[in-house]
DNA sequence: TTAATGTTTTTGTGATCACAAATAATGTCA
DNA sequence: TGACATTATTTGTGATCACAAAAACATTAA
């Protein structure tokens, strides 16, 4: 991923508490360890993660700025509940930005990168098979922003970084429930796209990526049960 | 605007200083009175503003996630400066963003809203000819955002917020050199394909007038001098 | 038992302070 | 005069404190 201030990873080289708390949150939401509704305390938080209350309260704007976390009028920060409109929103600006950006990476996808996605797609199958939805979970991102990163496009990235804050505790609880049984592995039509040089093959397989592990399972949860 | 937490008009009842202090960076942003490069002190906007760091920390946190603002590697927060490849990915972006978001709106704009549309357009329009950079940007925003708010889409207009928080220093740069008399009213024909509900032709229009307020002239500007 | 009321605790917020890093300013030597 | 080293100032950062609002808890009355 490039330097968009999103990423964990991208520490810069002095520790800087209130960063290494926003990289605490992030990996937290994004991976859904966080349960959607849940209500986070600044001095909960701070105790937890052994700082004061200050750098909290830094990192938690930043999440908030990006829809990760909501602000209540109480001035609670809860992690952000999933509705049906919500949902369908998401799916929808995922449908619009990330087959643009694969597009944009397709130029800059060379043999070693695309090597690099079968390995990771390989993980991602496995992780299917024997039933673990955290490595799943793990290994789609990585196999989806590894491919976006290429694209080299910081401004698109960020706002797909955002989105993919907003969704991430609602499909760990939709993967902890359903389970990957039912998940179609859409990655390999991507790779073939990604070597056959074909872009539009390539943006089919990533909305057909979205659709099928978003829209085709998620919205029924949200039909039926209240899973929220 | 819908309450996505970046609007600056979507005050709650108590009075938060981070939030005021936010409101008021934001408007600064957005309507390029900060010029692209200049560096902010926590301090000195806290002095500025009559409030103690603090509440300038959270809002600025805010605005560093949502790329309205920079942060070097000195931890130094700076307005983010333009280059030729962010400009084109911004128009890309928008491009991609907006048209959809008024599609969306469409159905729901109804006489009341069409007709509101066109007084701001007729103040667009008088801010042009008496060539006013400042009103016109505050116009054009003024249209744009009372459309895409019809949409009903918080998640998208987030995104759509947080681009132009990244354009707006540049383009009042670009505005104030170049005037307002090579720009063309794409609006009228926006208005006419509400009044027609004609989808694709209000697609079109806002994708014209993208192309024409930043494309045709802000490349120009970016292409010969040195505007940053 | 249930609903309403009052009390205690927790929490967000803003201000201030100390410290270290970064920037600006000054002085020094060639 | 101009480049470099040194000092002084400014700045970001994290911690702590005080205060008011909110939440949680306990109490009481019907």
């Amino acid at each position: 991923m490039t330097d968009s201030g999103l990423d964990p990873t991208s520490n810069g080289d002095r520790k800087i508490t209130h960063e290494t708390v926003y990289d605490s949150l992030y990996a937290s939401i994004i991976s859904g360890h966080f349960e959607p509704g849940k209500a986070l305390t600044i001095r909960g938080l701070a105790q937890e993660l052994g700082v004061s209350p200050m750098p909290v309260r830094e990192a938690i704007r930043r999440l908030v700025a990006l829809g990760a976390l909501e602000m209540r009028s109480t001035r609670r920060v809860t992690v952000a509940k999933m509705t049906d409109e919500r949902y369908r929103e998401i799916v929808a600006t995922r449908t619009l930005l990330e087959p643009e950006i694969a597009s944009r990476a397709l130029p800059n996808c060379d043999k070693t990168l695309i090597d690099k996605l079968e390995v990771i797609d390989n993980e991602i199958a496995a992780a299917m098979e024997r039933g673990d939805p955290d490595a799943y979970s793990l290994k789609n991102r990585e196999f989806h922003f590894t491919l976006y990163a290429a694209a080299n496009c910081p401004i698109m990235l960020r706002l797909i970084e955002s989105i993919w804050l907003q969704f991430g505790p609602f499909m760990r609880i939709v993967l902890g429930r359903l389970g990957t049984s039912l998940l179609v592995d859409q990655h390999v039509s991507a790779i073939n796209a990604l070597r056959n040089n074909d872009e539009q093959a390539l943006r089919e397989a990533i909305r057909l990526d979205i659709y099928d592990g978003m829209d085709r399972i998620g919205l029924e949860l949200l039909g039926h049960a209240s899973s929220q």
